[in-house]
DNA sequence: CGTGTTTGACCTGCGC
DNA sequence: GCGCAGGTCAAACACG
């Protein structure tokens, strides 16, 4: 689908990835690229083996650096568009938090609340007054049941059809701690069935369960969590594997620390072949 | 048998 | 007061 803002499902394939909407060069400066530098994508290994192997090194550094970055962002740019829904409405925006649904224009979606200090940066950045917030998830559009799973443990109490949606809302307690005030409310979105649209009222009166506590919740749920399912699909799909590697390349491509490490190599190599290769 | 889900009935708040 | 819609209860049921 091809929206009027020029993007369409593909590019929000890769928005969905970092949540929220598109940074503008604006939100989050990038630097330069550098223009009189090209990078050929075939290179001899014939040749200043061991020296690109210490480059090697620190170039997976690098990357694994920005992955953590990325995950970062990722929980930190959800909660942000929560707050900048009011902005985005302003200039003709999207997504809906009163009625739950979500404008084709643009899609801002929450992949991953699954640790105690998102959740907490999510209430901080959200409203801590009213002690609610909401979220949208994608999940599988094939997949009918709303089941959000997000580290914590959830007793479904109730189910009612809408006046504003064809599709059934779910009513959720938490049952990790039986005097766990929080409620949860999960609804598919009108407008784009794979998203479903999660209401959090009030807060959880314990910790999060515990890694092994949440891999026994989880496995012994059916159906499996959507949340992670989310994740998992996004690293399996071949597609969005490459869109993933494609973001991560350009992550690195416009890091200065990155072309220049990229330089280095090369100035390395060049150098170790000018020595062997001597200019005609 | 314990735990979770389903689903119809009931409760509550709100607008008219 | 009435009707409507959203939210909750609880008995029946399913499942491991």
């Amino acid at each position: 689908m091809d929206y009027d803002d020029g993007t369409n499902d593909r590019s929000c394939l890769s928005l969905d990835l970092f949540v929220g909407p598109r940074p503008s060069p604006v939100d989050v400066p990038t630097p330069a690229r550098p223009t009189n530098f090209s990078l050929s994508t075939q290179v001899d290994s014939s040749f200043g083996q061991q020296s690109f192997s210490r480059k090697e090194d620190s170039l997976e550094a690098q990357l694994n650096k920005v992955s953590e970055e990325n995950r970062r962002l990722t929980e930190i740019v959800a909660a942000l568009s929560r707050n900048s829904q009011g902005a985005a409405r302003r200039r003709g925006g999207s997504l809906d938090f009163e009625h739950g649904s979500v404008s084709p224009k643009r899609k801002w979606i929450v992949d991953c609340v699954k640790d105690e200090d998102a959740w907490k940066r999510l209430r901080s950045v959200t409203d801590p007054a009213a002690k609610t917030f909401k979220i949208c998830i994608r999940t599988d559009q094939n997949d009918s049941s709303n089941v959000v799973k997000d580290g914590y443990r959830w007793r479904k109490y109730g189910q009612k059809v809408t006046r504003d949606s064809p599709f059934p809302r779910a009513y959720f307690r938490c049952s990790f701690a039986p005097s766990c005030p929080i409620k949860k409310k999960v609804q598919r979105s009108s407008e784009d069935r794979s998203v479903l649209v999660v209401v959090y009222e009030g807060e959880h009166n314990h910790r999060l369960p515990s890694e092994d506590e949440r891999s026994i919740n989880l496995n012994a749920a059916e159906g499996g969590d959507a949340v992670g399912l989310v994740l998992k699909e996004t690293v399996e799909s071949p597609e969005l594997q490459r869109l993933l590697v494609e973001q991560m390349a350009s992550s690195l491509v416009v890091d200065p620390n990155f072309t220049a490490a990229i330089a280095t190599a090369i100035a390395d190599r060049l150098s170790s072949f000018r020595i062997q290769q001597p200019f005609h």
